[in-house]
DNA sequence: CCTCGGGAATCACATAGGTGATTCCGCCCA
DNA sequence: TGGGCGGAATCACCTATGTGATTCCCGAGG
């Protein structure tokens, strides 16, 4: 679990931030998605962003606080499908449908940007760096969609609530919302751990009961601290490759592709 | 499980049937798709197209075949993370990334093209309908995805086995590999179903003989024949919309997409 | 200071599904 | 025509995880 360098917060756009790290971006543009975040709103924890059959209208852009993508059955289950923290655009292409296959909520009260389908067609015509790097989160956010259907269908329930923290500890790091002691706030209750990891609430209990007698992890009023990050990611088979975090090859990259296409 | 009508294969390229359902495609446009067609290798059952840790060059058209998406874990378990089926394209984008985090194996003898990103690119330039075409596509794969999240997450054994065949079944119509009798070819193994569904070949062995005893479905010589669609998608709570494969209200959708960016 | 409520922790018990090994069956091939 | 082999079917047994209900705890608000 590589830890970027993490400078304190200090309100700089969790944006600008996470897509930094994929492309460098200039003045310019950092100032261009600076402006797109003025126009934010305030959403209180538990509403639901948009929801299952909804006609998506614009994308939202987190800015504080966590949402999450979700799906609903019949019979009440409810399977989390992502998590969408600061700095998190979700899927953009996603305007192309006309119906939403799953709802998203909001963990906690949180500052959302609505981005209508014009402004970011416009942004990417106008920043095609900002584009790659928009299309960058995209693959990163499908290959976890891909690591979380690993984690569900072939792990035990140790590992996955192991394998989840290690991502977002990670993830997290990112926008700078790990401290030095690798500990974060995690507004998570055990209810949305089970419906993440498709195990029964009672069993996530037992886990975490596991998890912290073995001393890897401890929770306190809402903050998860991880003792010991090497154990936690061996138990888990944690191999951050697929968040592509580390060192952005990006450019050499695309100029690749480009050249290919010639 | 509305089945689309399903004029017999006579041998019409799977590609064009399926984006001919999201975009009518112009003459034209079925020519230059039957031309990057024309180059399509012999591939044996066994065999990966790309391995983990590979770099992509190329991205893979299944023209017929069965082809499957799939990672490995170090103790041996490994989990099956699509289907890929006669027109499927394997995720465009990933070209951008610099190595495969999942591979991509072979079920059956295939027929596959190896199209360069160069061509791919050239192509959505020259013909954006099919560049529309594709992307949609695109999202009906990450849909697919989540279905399968919350079908290993969610439901019993009997549930991910039901869904699993719904699923296939309508995408194989797509593609008019089910005949009349809601039947069609299934070259899986009980221990791929298993590595699919996140159970154990025993549990699924357990699985078929009730569904088989329960009239749903029946097994014989490789194919698998759906008896009771109804009761099968109730059991599954299987609903198609995720696969977008009822009529195109793609045209609209995107002028309206273009209107609003105006 | 009380109390109310959501979440965490516990409990006793049930079972879906896993394990490992063995046997069976149809098919290809010599 | 008889291996040999991959996959299916069975078997006996086990346990990780689920169920439903109850109790506990703590922080928010009156």
């Amino acid at each position: 679990m590589s830890k970027p360098p993490s400078e304190p917060y200090r309100g700089k756009n969790p944006l600008i931030r996470k897509l930094g790290r994929f492309v460098p971006l200039t003045q310019a543009e950092c100032e261009v998605i600076e402006q797109v975040c003025q126009s934010s709103h305030q959403h209180r924890q538990g509403s639901d962003l948009i929801q299952q059959g909804d006609k998506p209208r614009t994308v939202f852009l987190i800015l504080k606080g966590w949402a999450f993508r979700y799906k609903q059955l019949e019979d009440g289950s409810r399977q989390i499908m992502a998590y969408l923290l600061p700095g998190d655009l979700c899927d953009i292409q996603i305007l192309l449908f006309e119906k939403m296959d799953h709802s998203i909520g909001l963990l906690s009260d949180a500052e959302v940007v609505k981005i209508p389908a014009a402004e970011i067609l416009d942004l990417m015509d106008r920043f095609p760096r900002i584009e790659r790097a928009l299309m960058w989160a995209t693959l990163v956010d499908e290959a976890t969609l891909r690591e979380w259907l690993l984690n569900v269908g072939q792990r035990s329930a140790l590992q996955r609530l192991a394998h989840l923290f290690c991502e977002l500890c990670v993830r997290l790091s990112v926008v700078g919302l790990v401290d030095e002691d690798e500990s974060f706030v995690l507004p998570l209750t055990q209810t949305e751990l089970a419906d993440t990891t498709g195990l029964s609430t009672v069993h996530v209990n037992r886990t975490l009961q596991r998890l912290r007698k073995d001393n890897l992890i401890s929770t306190l009023h809402g903050r998860l601290t991880i003792l010991n990050p090497t154990k936690l990611a061996e138990i888990a088979g944690f191999n951050n490759d697929y968040l592509h975090t580390d060192g952005p090859p990006v450019e050499q990259q695309l100029r690749a592709r480009v050249s290919q296409s010639m």
